[in-house]
DNA sequence: CCAGTCTTTTACCGAGCGGTAAACTTTTAC
DNA sequence: GTAAAAGTTTACCGCTCGGTAAAAGACTGG
């Protein structure tokens, strides 16, 4: 009997607590969260949460390292190409989520930015955030350096420019998602283009 | 006895009430604020909300407004200078607050900022943001544009440019205050005149 | 000084929340 | 095959929350 769609392990459970908790979050909003709609989100019932996790407070510490592993690994960017066509392709990324996923992702990024917020008022979780965030920037950061040494951008500060850009993208999210403005990402993109990187040739 | 000092009024109420609310608010976060943390941040019970206020919901919806008004209404920039000028002016102003509320200045951002990402999952507080939103972009959009007709500034998509700056703030702002960057707006102002309004002259 | 109104306090409540105990079921180990 | 372990369900509870009713106090105009 090694069927693997018979056998439910208990890490399965643990997933399937997890996308409760996500489509819970997506619908109620952090603040309105109860435990009783990740129960009904689920064929089990909320009771069995508290076998797995440690109370409200050690769940959503893990749904949020959860949340953060899924969108850190579903960044895929082909690294053979030159350093402004990875630029370009990381904050198309950033912007518009990967392909594959095009349907679930401002679901995932509305629940990843209320989490973000609420981060300010827990100093484990505004670590965790902040953790991550130093990675995203990081990553943005170096393909500006491989730029500046290969010759195709000017010489600025490949930190400053990494953060900028950074924080560009996490801007135009944020708008989307606080304020419904469903071109935010789009036009966000022309004015890095035209505004930012722009500048970074010549 | 008009000794404005012993005649409280019902508007002096609701402005302890709304101040109470802000300080509690600040202490416990938005997710957490019970009525019982406002009614002990003033001297009055936490039951006399319920007489100027029509439940929980009705005085968060009150305090926002509240909160845009002050805002808003701290915004003072002489208008007398040149676009540069006024631009760079507006920026700081958002970017470090008005210079005589130094201190408070981030205590009442880090409010606005958890009330705008609570707003996402409420139609009518979405929209008391996005009008405010509208109006900051509104003035900066505004700057540049007479700056393009003055000849200052070389000819761009204004309203392109505007909302990259807005943006920009929105984001170093955010990250102050939810990662506790505290260098993040004054990187940020660096960055903006390097990367952003540079390519504004020439 | 007093009746009437506005405002605040005191005392209280029902609803709904997160969590627990114990019964029950399934899986594992030998 | 069976006993122990792991996982899940059922039934329940105490507590805290937002809100209310009525008493108490503080201002009005006459």
């Amino acid at each position: 009997m090694s069927d693997s769609s018979e056998t439910v392990s208990a890490k399965d459970t643990e997933e399937v607590i997890m996308e409760a908790t996500f489509r819970a979050l997506s619908k109620h909003g952090y603040t309105d969260l109860r435990m009783r709609d990740i129960g009904e989100e689920m064929d089990l019932t909320r009771q069995v949460i508290h076998y797995h996790f440690d109370g409200k407070y050690d769940l959503m510490s893990s749904f949020l390292e959860y949340v953060i592993e899924q969108y850190e690994g579903s960044v895929q960017v082909d690294e053979e190409t030159d350093p402004r066509s990875e630029l370009d392709a990381r904050i198309d990324q950033c912007l518009f989520g990967p392909e594959f996923e095009e349907f679930t992702h401002w679901d995932r990024m509305k629940v990843y930015h209320e989490l973000y917020t609420y981060a300010q008022n827990d100093g484990e979780h505004r670590e965790i955030f902040d953790d991550h965030y130093e990675r995203i920037r990081g990553s943005i950061v170096e393909v500006v350096e491989d730029g500046i040494e290969q010759g195709q951008f000017r010489s600025v500060d490949a930190e400053r420019m990494g953060q900028l850009i950074t924080d560009v993208i996490h801007a135009a999210r944020g708008r989307r998602i606080s304020l419904g403005h469903e071109d935010a990402p789009e036009e966000t993109r022309r004015a890095i283009d035209e505004f930012i990187l722009d500048s970074l040739h010549s």
